[in-house]
RNA sequence: AGAUCCGUAGCUCAGCCUGGUUAGAGCACUACACUGAUAAUGUAGGGGUCACCAGUUCAAAUCUGGUCGGGUCUACCA
């Protein structure tokens, strides 16, 4: 080896050494690894910690985390929403504000519960038994220690697909909601509430299984098989309308001192307890003279005129009710009178079965006051099917009893929780309304209601109707619905405050904040918070045994010292086991062991109800952090949130309870606040819980059916990240569809991304280190300024800031899908495939100086910038490739991308007219190739020219600036403008639509006739002149020059191609001189891909010979200079014959060639 | 039942807010090219009654009303 390649070769070496680094390269794109290697250092280097303590002192940007229920695993679409909400603090964060993110645990609650039962085997009889006094089942205080255990049992799955996923999200110190300290909170809201007469005792109407002697959740209603067809026995009954001033219109339209309201029930049972009927107030009603068909009387009914012809026959209308005689079979009716239902309301009617316990005492003690048995107006009728008259008893449904308070009909509830009829009912009493007890000889009081009602001339049409009823999960009996006592909030009193602060928050989409939320709050009843189980926040209302009196406890403090006021008081071992060290755990069976005394020395014992779990979660932005016990400072500063983000199944769940408990403690907070000495305006602290609201929606299977487990199509995130990689999944789930459109999730999808867009971006990247590494290109020169760049630089920078600036704009308008799509856009067809593509050779041809360094500067900026753009959606990849490109030049201090500040877009360097005048050329290029295709001249053979005709000069200047990037990029030789009048070119015409329609309206049609049939000739008058008079029908119309679109079309003899404005005619022959120069781009080519195949380095150069027995002799031996300058050879050596060389061809003509490496 | 979202190529989606005359991408398929970025790229091709019906308009994928289908939430009803 000769001294000086010794030397170099060594000097080499220590020249790498001494710089230590060069830009890593990559032997392929394997993403799950690189994201192992940054998960390892995120961990090492803190990142998630310092990306937020490097922004102490700057703006805060408020994010609560939805808590999850750790007690299922998580799937795919948890990665979604997990996305979202990452990607968005991720972004505020590089904007340079500190987002603080704790994370959340939901603890209590029925799925816990049941999933408790499930494996232990019991239901919720067998909770609260005392097993050492030796009953069978589970005490509360070891049911709920499972439950406490159970309930965190996959949270290490959660925490990995946390960290996995790359979701930033404090877990070291998340709150959890069965936590003392958190429930003190509740405590808090609550009493708060009960201060404030907000919350209140009440009977509802709830599902409620007498079999098994208890009420039912509507989750319990859910379970799959509860909703069974049943056949019962359903009356359509006749209620006996009262005459005085507001019936009279209907006795004077029947002529008769008798007439009746039929309504139709499935539930005979719950006619006894009616007390009002319900009509819609716009349903079409009619009165019907006609025969009772089991008495044959005659008689004249009142029911929805869309309902007529389920009990009459259209043929027996106006039918002879002079030979009407029983047994008939046709049934003659006539309709007399027509009204809407709210001519009906208030109107009377005499009660249908009268007895002792439904008597108007009996109602009136339990109701005083209550005004009874007259026809109200309810939104909630139907013409489905029954008569559009709804028997109303209060007690047996959600609506009767709502549109029954309303109209204060008194309630009756003549049905005990055993589910058989009260004392008083006469020959109904203490019969069951359903065979609860299994009795072989039960006879259905049903059927003998609706024999009574018969004999009665009460009862129009008696039948077995089949229908879908609810039924306990557990003892498989008919359902009931049946008022039971609860507690409530009452969020109505706070409606207008709700419907107002809603219209302040940004909701995306917007329909769900319009519609779905808004219509709920309009809707909205007062919430339901009782609920009778055991694991779960304690309702902290202690009462007497009486009822007279009872208190509402606020926090632990104040709870220890009722304990100790109590056992002074009542004396003897009250509470003792509470006394020394106050309570220790606020969960049932303590709490209920706890007994307080009232203020006139009575026993108070604590009200057996939990609070529904969505009270947890909705008081989470005050619990959270301990307030107003403790962090009043911080929780001034994290409140409200600027932003949340979950499914749109929350809306009515946790978005609804946010915003409930914003609005209902608003005084309570600012109080509060104050007290601490903070400053309190209605600006910061308007009583919202939320100011962004981001929901988004399912996903789906990829045949667009819901994931589930029993269906088995559910995705494994885990598997799906380690396959596939985080980044490449969560590119997918963003830009693939906005978040609130449901996703069908398909990993070929996900394939795809990595491929074509983290695929396009490796290569990039491949390529740019490649080639400084040889050039050792480490931005260590000064920045070049824009006007030293050439063209092609100042357009792709001009292009990086639109995207900065466009990707800006949908980040802050939270549409982060077309943030991301975006990205892909310029990534792939401006970065890769055009900067890239046509600036291959600036970056190995040629020596390390200015033009070489601009590209340099260039790319690495774009790579950088690009990097920076998508950091927040796929957090990983970027970060290694950033850490790479760092590694050498040392341009950013920040240990990473996630520390960096967001790309500011700089308008100065954006230039709208290069930015159009490179589409053009990509325009331009497009259609020579297209054309060169056409004839199948590849582009390697050069051509000598093509026409563009210009419209204006400025369309001229315009391309002539992209002229030599066209010419090199399709290797064509010249380009020839061709202009106005010299009738080489012919041209098309059409209307200017938007302009002309304005102007013209209905005259567009013939007008466009007429332009269509524009000769060559029209054409250039229109084009000179600037106007054109048409005659349309006679009338005369000027047309303006701007009023019509003129484009180029063809060039006789020519090949041409056209794309909108753009036109382009291919010189196509073939001189020898061009076939000479691409025979010899032809054996660059081929020299090329030997080196190639020879595994030759970049740099090797090589010693090329050639049999001189070719037809190709002449062109190489012109071509020589340029052929040996691209293929690094000294010389081409011709020999007569090569013994080992390889056959080649090139357009037919035959060649022999040998290449070997030089040493 | 009510509310809401969705329905555009075989698949995934743009376009719809602000109506304008060849309805676009990508994937997949076929063929041909190109390539010292190569699991890439270009060109061409097939593939659409823009779910359906009605209306407004000179003009509707786009606006209005309705219908149908799918998803979700809420409610559970005589």
């Amino acid at each position: 080896m000769p001294l000086n390649s010794l030397y170099f070769c060594n000097f080499a070496n220590i020249f790498w050494l001494y710089m230590a680094i060069r830009y890593k390269e990559y032997t392929g794109l394997n993403l799950p690894a690189t994201e192992q290697e940054i998960l390892a250092k995120w961990a090492e280097d803190q990142s998630f910690e310092k990306s937020i303590s490097l922004r102490n002192g700057a703006p805060s940007f408020v994010f609560y985390e939805g808590p999850p229920s750790a007690n299922g695993m998580p799937g795919i679409h948890h990665v979604i929403g997990r996305t979202l909400k990452d990607l968005v603090c991720r972004y505020k964060s590089m904007k340079g504000y500190q987002v603080k993110r704790k994370a959340g645990w939901d603890t209590h609650g029925l799925p816990v519960e049941l999933g408790v039962e499930k494996m232990l085997g019991i239901t919720k009889e067998d909770i609260g038994k005392n097993p050492s006094a030796g009953q069978a089942g589970i005490s509360v205080e070891e049911y709920n220690a499972i439950c406490r255990r159970e309930v965190l049992k996959y949270k290490d799955k959660w925490d990995e697909l946390t960290t996995k996923m790359g979701y930033w999200v404090n877990l070291s110190d998340p709150y959890i909601t069965f936590e003392n300290k958190y429930i003190e909170t509740l405590w808090w809201c609550l009493k708060e509430l009960y201060k404030k007469k907000l919350l209140y005792e009440s009977v509802s109407i709830q599902p409620y299984s007498p079999a098994a002697g208890t009420g039912l959740s509507s989750h319990e209603l859910n379970q799959p098989g509860t909703y069974k067809m049943v056949k019962d026995t359903s009356a359509v009954v006749m209620f006996k309308a009262v005459k005085d001033e507001k019936s009279k219109f209907l006795f004077d339209a029947a002529q008769s001192d008798e007439l009746f309201f039929l309504a139709w029930t499935t539930t005979p049972w719950t006619l006894p307890s009616n007390l009002g009927l319900t009509v819609g107030a716009n349903i079409d009603y009619v009165l019907v003279q006609t025969f009772n068909p089991y008495t044959h009387l005659p008689i004249h009914v009142v029911l929805a005129k869309a309902l007529i012809h389920t009990y009459f026959k259209a043929e027996d209308e106006n039918g002879d009710f002079e030979r009407y005689s029983p047994p008939a079979k046709t049934l003659p009716w006539k309709i007399l009178r027509e009204f809407k239902g709210k001519d009906l309301e208030t109107i009377s009617y005499e009660q249908l079965l009268p007895f002792k316990a439904n008597s108007a005492e009996a109602i009136r003690e339990i109701t005083p006051g209550a005004d009874p048995f007259r026809i109200m107006l309810g939104d909630f009728v139907t013409t489905e099917d029954g008569t559009g008259i709804v028997h109303t008893a209060p007690a047996f449904g959600a609506d009767d009893y709502k549109v029954g308070k309303k109209y204060n009909i008194g309630i009756l509830t003549m049905v005990d929780r055993e589910g058989k009829f009260i004392e008083g009912l006469g020959e109904f009493s203490n019969r069951y309304v359903k065979n609860y007890k299994d009795q072989e000889d039960y006879a259905d009081v049903n059927v003998d209601i609706a024999v009574k009602l018969k004999k009665e001339n009460r009862a129009f049409k008696i039948e077995k109707y089949e229908h879908n009823y609810p039924h306990c999960w557990r003892t498989d009996k008919p359902v009931l619905y049946y008022p039971l006592d609860a507690w409530f909030i009452k969020t109505t009193a706070l409606k207008g405050r709700m419907v107002e602060l809603n219209k302040t928050i940004n909701w995306k989409p917007k329909s769900t904040g319009e519609g779905r939320f808004g219509n709920w709050l309009e809707n909205m009843v007062d919430w339901n918070l009782s609920r009778s189980r055991y694991w779960g926040t304690p309702l902290p209302v202690w009462r007497t045994e009486d009822g007279s009196e009872e208190k509402c406890i606020g926090s632990i403090h104040e709870l220890n010292e009722e304990i100790k006021k109590a056992n002074e008081v009542l004396g003897g071992n009250v509470n003792e086991n509470y006394l020394h060290n106050g309570i220790l755990d606020l969960h049932k069976p303590y709490v209920d062991e706890v007994i307080l005394v009232s203020n006139t020395g009575k026993p108070m014992k604590r009200i057996p109800d939990l609070v529904d779990v969505w009270f947890d979660s909705g008081a989470m932005p005050y619990a959270q952090w301990h307030f107003p016990f403790e962090n009043v400072e911080i929780f001034a500063q994290n409140y409200p949130a600027d932003f949340i983000a979950e499914g749109v199944d929350q809306t009515r769940g946790w978005f609804y309870t946010l915003h409930a408990l914003g609005s209902l403690l608003k005084e309570s907070v600012q109080e509060e606040l104050q007290k601490a000495g903070i400053e309190v305006n209605d600006e910061k602290y308007p009583g919202l819980a939320f100011r962004t609201c981001v929901s988004n929606g399912l996903v789906l299977d990829k045949n667009g059916n819901k994931m589930s487990k029993r269906v088995g199509n559910v995705v494994d995130p885990f598997a799906t990240i380690e396959q596939y990689g985080a980044d490449a999944t969560r590119w997918y789930l963003i830009t693939n569809a906005s978040p609130w459109d449901s996703l069908k999730f398909d990993l070929q999808g996900i394939k795809e991304v990595q491929r074509k867009f983290f695929g396009t971006l490796y290569n990039t990247y491949q390529f740019f280190a490649l080639y400084a590494n040889v050039d050792g290109f480490a931005f260590k020169e000064a920045y070049i300024p824009l006007d030293q760049r050439p063209e092609i630089d100042r357009w792709i920078l001009s292009s990086l800031n639109s995207l900065k600036k466009r990707v800006t704009e949908y980040m802050d308008d939270y549409e982060p899908t077309h943030a991301g799509r975006a990205i892909e856009d310029f990534v792939d067809e401006h970065l890769s495939n055009w900067y890239v593509r046509l600036c291959r050779r600036r970056f190995w041809k040629g020596e390390y100086e200015h033009d070489k360094i601009c590209a340099y500067q260039t790319l690495y900026e774009c790579l950088e910038t690009v990097l920076q753009l998508m950091a927040p959606v796929s957090p990983f990849f970027c970060d290694a490739l950033f850490n790479n490109l760092n590694a050498v030049s040392g341009r950013n201090k920040a240990i990473s991308i996630h520390h960096t500040l967001f790309p500011e877009p700089d308008a100065a360097i954006i230039d709208a007219a290069l930015e159009e005048r490179m589409q053009m050329a990509q325009d331009i290029s497009s259609l020579i190739l297209s054309l060169r295709k056409k004839v199948n001249i590849k582009v390697r053979q050069p051509l000598r020219k093509v026409l563009i005709p210009v419209q204006n000069k400025q369309m001229k200047d315009q391309i002539i600036k992209v002229e030599d990037l066209i010419k090199n990029e399709v290797n064509i030789k010249e380009i020839e403008y061709i202009t106005e009048g010299n009738g080489f070119i012919s041209k098309k015409i059409k209307p200017n639509f938007i302009a002309l329609g304005k102007k013209l309206g209905a005259k567009m049609k013939p007008v466009s006739t007429a332009i269509a049939s524009f000769t060559q000739e029209d054409i250039a008058t229109i084009e000179t002149e600037g106007v054109y008079t048409l005659h349309v029908n006679g009338e005369k119309i000027p047309l303006q020059l701007s009023e019509v679109e003129i484009q180029s079309e063809d060039v006789p003899g020519w090949m041409v191609a056209n794309k909108g404005m753009l036109t382009v005619a291919l010189d196509v022959t073939l001189t020898p001189e061009l076939e000479s120069e691409g025979n010899a781009r032809e054996i660059v080519n081929r020299i090329q891909k030997i080196r190639k195949d020879n595994g030759y380095e970049l740099t090797d150069r090589i010693l090329v010979k050639l049999s001189e027995n070719t037809a190709l002799k002449p062109s190489i031996t012109e071509y020589n200079t340029y052929i040996c300058a691209e293929i690094l050879a000294d010389k081409l050596e011709w020999l007569p014959d090569i013994t080992n060389g390889i056959d080649i061809e090139i357009n037919d003509i035959p060649l022999k060639i040998l290449v070997t490496k030089k040493v």
